[in-house]
DNA sequence: CTAGTGATTAAC
DNA sequence: TTAATCACTAGG
């Protein structure tokens, strides 16, 4: 048999196609593989975001389909990749399905491939912490873009991949408010391995511009434990 | 802290 | 048509 894919079990979209809480929490120890110009790189996730369009109005498939955000509504698994600010591309992997739309969005994580190709695909990292600490710079390292839209991370066959990592136990996750997140700024839907040093600081949601002088919230996350 | 960049969306 | 927003990063 194969020897290189050797205990090597992709995530099943069945785990997916259920609520995006779970489905986050699930992805956190997960690997995603992209076959990229300069070789496989492959990232253990540490950090991400659920979004649930039915009734979350922080997420892109809150106000109804449109071209962008098409395939949220599709089958959960795949890849919704969108481009943001003028110069990044952040991904997800879709979640729910059945006509309910959901994302997880990818947030950080730990490089477990080859740290050279890691580097030379993202040349403006200083440490290693830095090469996917962030949405837009884990699409970067892992060559996420416009093309990789819809892609199925379930299937061998995908330049994309989610390989299952073992379940992070319970008591080395921790939740908190969304980074960046404006809108529905209370729900805690953002997950992370406690301690991974790859984990964005917190920024509150709504910085940009939004409160017209109105005194700034607190400065640190109320992140919380996930109890067993 | 700020600049940079462009797609998307709601308002007109 | 226009203008504001935006699930961000890099560099001071």
């Amino acid at each position: 048999m194969g020897g290189r894919s050797i205990g090597r079990v992709l995530i099943d979209r069945a785990t997916l196609s259920g609520d995006v809480l779970p489905a986050a929490r699930r992805l956190l120890g997960c690997t995603v593989e992209a076959d990229t110009p300069d070789g496989v790189v492959a990232v253990r996730l540490v950090e991400v975001e659920a979004y649930r369009g039915a009734d979350d109005p922080a997420s892109h498939s809150f106000r109804g389909r449109t071209p962008r955000n098409a395939v949220m509504f599709g089958p959960a698994g795949h890849l919704y990749v969108y481009f943001v600010y003028g110069m990044h591309f952040c991904a997800n992997v879709t979640c729910l399905g059945d006509g309910e739309s959901g994302a997880v969005l990818l947030r950080a994580g730990e490089v477990v491939s080859d740290p050279g190709i890691a580097r030379v695909r993202r040349p403006t990292a200083r440490r290693d912490v830095d090469l996917a600490k962030g949405p837009a710079r884990l699409a970067s390292l892992l060559g996420l873009a416009r093309e990789h839209n819809g892609l199925d991370v379930t299937s061998p066959a995908s330049p994309v991949r989610i390989v299952a990592g073992a379940p992070v136990p319970a008591s080395r996750v921790r939740s908190g408010p969304r980074v960046g997140v404006a809108a529905a700024a209370d729900l805690p839907w953002r997950f992370w391995i406690d301690g991974a040093p790859e984990v964005s600081p917190y920024r509150p949601g709504g910085t940009r511009r939004r409160n017209g002088g109105q005194p700034a919230g607190p400065r640190r996350a109320p992140s919380v434990r996930i109890d067993p």
